[in-house]
DNA sequence: AGTGCTGTTGCGAAGGTTCGCAGGTGCGAG
DNA sequence: CTCGCACCTGCGAACCTTCGCAACAGCACT
């Protein structure tokens, strides 16, 4: 429980007080490895511990702390329903999400960077391209009715 | 109202059916010059015409058909409401939202058309990446509690 | 112009997410 | 170690958005 110095130290560091529930529920998040709705994420930190009472509210706002913290990120689109997933510092990939199949893939994009930079230099904006959330048409969808309903 | 040739044309084009919702509302979104969202849409709609009784329900259908068809794009993020705007066929422009005074900024970035690219040749994805919203601080915020809560 | 099929609409209900409030608790100060 | 402030939590309500269903109305065909 107490075994996630990352996560203390992060949101420490941040001038955030260390909740038992902030680290269940980053810890939760951080142990999946694929995106989780807040809903997932209230179950597998119940599942672990049944005497952890901590309310979906609560999941969301430590979500959206942590999402602001930069300690996760928000993918939200597909079903309606808002994913996240733990941030590994330094990394940084994209999600391609099909239109058509609702399938969402992960891609690193070294031209991303590029954007970055050029936002910054014409509008002094400091961008933040680390985890987008790209539409478009996967490759089976392409062809036509690939995967899903391709009858667009 | 029926002087709308370019809604009609290119809402029948795509094999829908034209009704008198759908060229209310797209003909409010695409003279409202800014975003909006889809209760603002429905009041326009109804100031302009008492006689136009939509449905929200309506609203959202449609402007989710419009953003399919590409004729419209949602914008997702900052009040937790959507808001959405009219495409002009051929532009494309960037959101820079603000995480600390929640203001939003449009850009035209050519580095992104790279990622269009880089995305084709890497996965087969046919990526769309006309209208994105790229989170960050502005200017104004970076520089240490600009026009918001900068404190961060 | 009339007819029929099927996409659309409006309504109400059911999600998912956010907000407001009162009480609890982490963390710094004494 | 104790105290107190302010942040955080849990709860319920409100909000925005999506869904399901029955009735309506475009559009193609006759």
């Amino acid at each position: 429980m107490s075994c996630e110095p990352e996560i203390a130290q992060a949101v420490r560091d941040r001038g955030r007080r260390l909740t038992i529930q902030r680290v269940k529920i980053l810890s939760a998040l951080r142990h999946a490895r694929a995106h989780r709705s807040a809903e997932q994420i209230l179950e597998s930190v119940r599942g672990g511990d049944p005497l952890a009472d901590i309310s979906l509210s609560t999941v969301y706002r430590t979500l959206e702390t942590a999402t602001a913290l930069r300690l996760a990120s928000e993918l939200r689109g597909a079903s309606g329903t808002a994913l996240y997933e733990w941030n590994e510092p330094g990394t940084s990939h994209h999600h391609l999400q099909c239109r058509a199949c609702g399938r969402t893939e992960s891609v690193e994009l070294a031209s991303l960077a590029l954007a970055e930079a050029e936002i910054g230099e014409r509008s002094g904006f400091e961008a933040d391209i680390r985890h987008l959330a790209i539409p478009g048409l996967c490759a089976g969808c392409r062809g036509g009715g690939g995967t899903g309903r391709g009858g667009d």
